[in-house]
DNA sequence: GGCGTGAATGATACTCAGTCTCATTTGAAG
DNA sequence: CTTCAAATGAGACTGAGTATCATTCACGCC
């Protein structure tokens, strides 16, 4: 990510706290997803497990990422041909920013999203409980190196 | 949609415009995607088409799909658990409202949405080329009838 | 109204991400 | 150390989406 770090033992114990055993596999998954740059297929994730750890099963990597998802550490990506990459989830991200040059996301601060939401909660008459908010062009750096 | 008329003679021109031939096959499809209460996958738009023409061929309706979304007459709808289903893009389409309960997506006035990605554009840097926002809960209709 | 041509189509084989199953392994608690 | 449920890995399976190719169709030309 671009612009927040990600504490990958803050994962560990949100996943102790929820009550599932926390494995040596799941840990090398954690740092995986914790720490890159880019939005990650489960595909991919497991393309790097398989590096350090070459017997490690595909359907471990999958059960993983779905825990990650449902404990909210993790976030689907919505890109332009699918969406089966994930990024850490930082605190209150609602707006994410993908940069369509090198790929990177970025997380905006989203408190104006709020408002807005709020606002077409009240003009449409629904009720709202999510979000998603995804943005793509060409981040800052790229912009530079142009 | 809930608050939209989509009028099929329209993509008819659009498809002619672009140099393609129009066959009877594909304006079947139009119909089936412009008068769609929800969002549709391409495997749903097929058994729609084969209802009223047994042989339609799977392949032909990917190809549609794939024409209509790059003619920017229909748009991906990303939810929770895949992003495979599509609705009629409306002028200026930015915000879209998804019922978890019975389906149906509506679309929002996007003018508040453009000037707070204009914000954003500011303070980070990012040149914003598009974007997508994606709304869930319940519907106005459903939250009566609950 | 018939042709001739290339685009569109349909049948089908194929791919590959993602799921399911089940025998084996692991690790926390006693 | 033993127990036992949870986690794992291997591999079969599924199904959406793609690729191929012979056939059909729509349109321009006569």
């Amino acid at each position: 990510m671009l612009n927040n770090t990600i504490n990958s033992e803050d994962w560990r114990a949100a996943l102790d706290e929820s009550g599932f055993r926390v494995t040596t596999v799941q840990e090398m998954l954690i740092d995986i997803f914790a720490h890159s740059e880019y939005p990650l297929s489960a595909e991919q994730a497991w393309d790097f497990a398989r590096q350090s750890r070459p017997k490690t099963g595909r359907a471990t990597v999958y059960r993983m990422v779905e825990k990650l998802e449902s404990l909210g550490l993790i976030r689907r990506v919505h890109g332009y041909q699918g969406c089966s990459h994930f990024v850490p989830t930082l605190p209150d991200l609602m707006m994410l920013f993908i940069c369509l040059d090198c790929g990177r996301a970025d997380c905006l601060d989203s408190q104006p999203l709020a408002d807005l939401i709020q606002q077409s909660e009240h003009s449409s008459g629904h009720h709202i409980t999510d979000s998603r908010l995804q943005l793509f062009g060409a981040c800052a750096d790229c912009l530079q190196n142009a």
